[in-house]
DNA sequence: GATAGTAGTTACCAAGGAGTAAGTGACTGT
DNA sequence: ACAGTCACTTACTCCTTGGTAACTACTATC
């Protein structure tokens, strides 16, 4: 046999969750719902006043596509729709939880090492620029 | 008083977390190292091949910025360097073990959804669209 | 003198996703 | 008759991000 190549490479197993959970906003929509449970598109915008009601609807099809969030259509006048987590989507919490309590522990290590990064960075001005990670764009807002 | 607006959103409390980690590669890039250990450019390379040198050197940057993983540079012709997780980015092992363990246990679920969703939205037709939510970049390689 | 090898950097370009603004349908209240 | 409500949808623009390819420095080796 001319050489077996063993796995291409190991993908890291939770690359999956990551496009499914860690999108833009998506993590904060499902925070929200997990904190609020059953709540209106309005209810949603209310929470997320940055979100535009286009990205919003975007992100709540995906997650209703992926099983996370369930929609209720109530046929009335005017409208009315409600979201909530399925039981899929509950199961992410403990997750959540994981993430909530690594950052309530290791975030301001993290503050940290960025000042001692910029800091002597600025200093030897090795790469040039002042800051070495411009603000991304989720971080404006 | 006049309607003291309790704040403005409860923002979901692992968002920063998110953007530590869960950026395009990021998440690749410290699964090997977490894996492989000490580890050189090329190596890495080797490890993800579909990155190229430029994002990876990025990403890298990135993360020694935030203190996940430290760079050592040996002065030698030609040169070589090595990067390795910190006892930071080793704090987040754990963390991934259990994104892994939620993808292990309800992936599965996740894409029955996916099947579902778009078996009836086929069949009714109702956004008019072949597939609700088109193959994302990041799932393309 | 040409080549190889490492660890990048630089300039440029294209795609795609997010944002903006306006429209839609069906009915109710004034 | 007209504005208002809800939950979107549509058309459009823009800007970030990632990808491509070529180039750099430095030396040993052929």
């Amino acid at each position: 046999m001319p050489q077996v190549r063993q796995q291409p490479v190991d993908p890291c197993p939770f690359g999956p969750v990551v496009d499914l959970v860690f999108g833009r906003w998506t993590a904060h929509v499902l925070w929200v719902l997990a904190y609020h449970g059953r709540v209106r598109f309005k209810e949603l915008q209310g929470y997320l006043p940055e979100i535009t009601p286009k990205v919003l609807t975007e992100r709540l099809r995906q997650l209703e596509r992926n099983g996370l969030v369930a929609r209720t259509y109530h046929r009335e006048i005017p409208p009315r729709v409600e979201y909530e987590m399925t039981a899929l989507g509950q199961s992410l919490v403990p997750v959540f939880r994981t993430l909530t309590a690594w950052s309530d522990e290791h975030l301001d290590e993290v503050q940290a090492a960025q000042r001692d990064y910029d800091r002597e960075h600025a200093l030897t001005g090795t790469a040039g620029g002042v800051a070495a990670e411009p603000v991304r764009a989720r971080d404006r807002a």
